[in-house]
DNA sequence: TATTTGATTCTT
DNA sequence: AGAATCAAATAT
């Protein structure tokens, strides 16, 4: 099932740590394309130093203060793409960044991987994720308690200060096996 | 208008 | 440890 507007219309970090185990779906020219979202880190408000909002809305940034479910796609170092969910409200600045997926047991580890592996560029900046059109999101019934999931410091965020240490990363953990499916 | 930087990745 | 590579932010 494609996840709706308004599974991200809530707090970013909630949105965050249950998009762990849901899906993320490309379909493109060369077919269609799917991976288990084992990774992301949140990035929530204008006051969270290391969220690209902090510098106010601009150009750039404008899609995040939009409404929630749409993508924000960047160009990073020159060479890498990002891609991000906007979560919360319209006029809250507030986004989940996918960092690793899994496809057919093979781990695409960083979002600059995952955005060349998903022929994800800039062309899909702005795209409505819940309209299932060439990029969306699926509940595919893969059930991950909150033990499956390690909370760690964001990346690449040390400019940030104080909200470099928040631990606004999520990663499922691969190191521990038959874990009992369990609702908390 | 010029310089610096960055939600990264790959090579040395 | 450093390069690749460029848009956006910041300094001048």
């Amino acid at each position: 099932m494609v996840l709706t507007r308004p599974y991200f219309l809530r707090p970013t970090v909630m949105v965050a740590r249950s998009l762990i185990g849901k899906y993320l779906v490309r379909h493109n020219g060369r077919g269609t394309l799917a991976g288990k979202i084992i990774e992301v880190e949140a990035y929530v408000g204008t006051s969270d130093k290391a969220c690209h909002a902090a510098k106010g809305r601009t150009a750039r940034t404008d899609v995040m203060f939009g409404p929630p479910g749409v993508a924000y796609v960047y160009l990073i170092y020159g060479m890498y793409h990002c891609l991000n969910v906007v979560t919360e409200r319209e006029g809250f600045p507030a986004a989940v960044l996918i960092r690793a997926v899994e496809v057919d047991g093979e781990i695409i580890d960083g979002p600059g991987r995952l955005c060349r592996a998903f022929d994800i560029d800039r062309s899909l900046n702005r795209l409505d994720l819940t309209a299932k059109q060439c990029l969306w999101f699926e509940d595919r019934g893969v059930c991950v308690s909150r033990s499956q999931i390690n909370r760690l410091p964001r990346i690449g965020v040390d400019y940030a200060g104080e909200w470099a240490h928040k631990p606004w990363r999520f990663r499922l953990r691969t190191d521990e096996k038959d874990v009992v499916c369990r609702e908390d």
